[in-house]
DNA sequence: GTGGTCTAGACCACT
DNA sequence: GTGGTCTAGACCACC
């Protein structure tokens, strides 16, 4: 589990877990049934407070994709994935679209925006 | 000044009205020397507290889009406007940095990314 | 808001607070756009921590019961009275019927329960 | 002894194994001086933990309903039946109180009410 | 060991 | 003033 956390940003910290966690889920790096760390122990690791930690944990329960159980821990649970990735997506277009309008307010054109677009995607892939 | 504030919103009221003024500043609504509404008059349209529009003027002026003049009001500063592009074209790409890296961390492919990207802009443009 | 707590009981402090809540909505003691009193003085008033007083918010805002404004308060959100009130029924119906079948299981008859329910009932009205 | 356990359940392990066990000596289905299984083997059968099992038993015999030997095992005890079934049918009523209590917080009729619980009566026998 | 709840107080952002 | 986040430590119930 190789969560980093930087506490200087403005996204609160059980958001960034959150995040992460997420996002190991969803590309497989944690799969059904696989333990989560526990509370106690990701609060030290990370030497944040067990609230916090729980507090991420409390919403990827809500969303689904966790199951935790008194007394044992935390596990993932059934994917669904169809499901999920369906929202993903739709987390991610929404960004986009975002981004785009902003620039379409600036004033910047389509071919503008679909050159950045392309001169990301080259630095991230 | 059509400007429009959305209370449900998670954005700050204040950042939306940086926003929309932002905008309208760079796509020449308002030009050098143009007077914004006073904060009276714009809080009492919005109906918001006028701390907040005077917060926002406060953020405006500090970019240096508008300078204030007491006594008289806010005016359209001198745009300097390459510099300001570059800004808001740094902003864009941020935006859109964080969501294919996302898309990239959720498993996604570029060629998946770059279609999700043009499907939005054919809705935007 | 005349919420009572009882430290004594079981059930968590904010669960308390959000049934009673919940309850002044629904049986209309609480309005559309009625503030609900602040975190920190319904904290103070009940003398619990402001964490557990906004836990109960939180539950109720996630359930759509209500609506947070950043620096502001929250508020009794638009009701969509008919979604809910199928929900509370939903929930007093299964609590009625792990009654009746803990009942039966412990051999008590249809009839016998029947009667148990109209002596309640007779209690509670 | 078909006795089941739900581990996604909310209510604890150990109350599930006392719940059943109980209504197995109120049907008469468990007689006095029957055996309970042991800890151990009930423990593998049900694949938890042999301290769970033995927290059950140690309720059981709380309530009077066991008597355990040591060395020998566990045994239905002299059943008081009238107290035991006094006892379960104040625990039935108090659900249905709260079940009708929450009721009528939200509003609903004593009409309304008694044909709720006529309907999930027809659903249980 | 695990998670679940609660406290008292802090600091920050928004209105 | 408001809500939003975080801490460090406590106590409890469950396994």
């Amino acid at each position: 589990m190789k969560i980093m956390i930087q506490s200087s940003s403005m996204v609160p910290i059980y958001e960034q877990i959150v995040e992460q966690i997420k996002a190991l889920i969803l590309n497989g790096t944690l799969k059904e049934n696989d333990a989560l760390p526990s509370v106690r122990s990701l609060s030290k690791d990370l030497r944040i407070s067990a609230l916090t930690v729980k507090k991420a944990y409390d919403f990827l329960e809500e969303e689904g994709l966790t199951v935790t159980v008194h007394g044992k821990g935390t596990y993932v649970a059934h994917p669904d994935s169809s499901r999920l990735l369906e929202e993903y997506q739709k987390e991610i277009e929404e960004t986009l679209d975002t981004a785009f309008r902003k620039g379409k307010q600036y004033g910047l054109s389509r071919e503008e925006l679909t050159e950045m677009a392309e001169l990301i995607l080259d630095d991230v892939f």
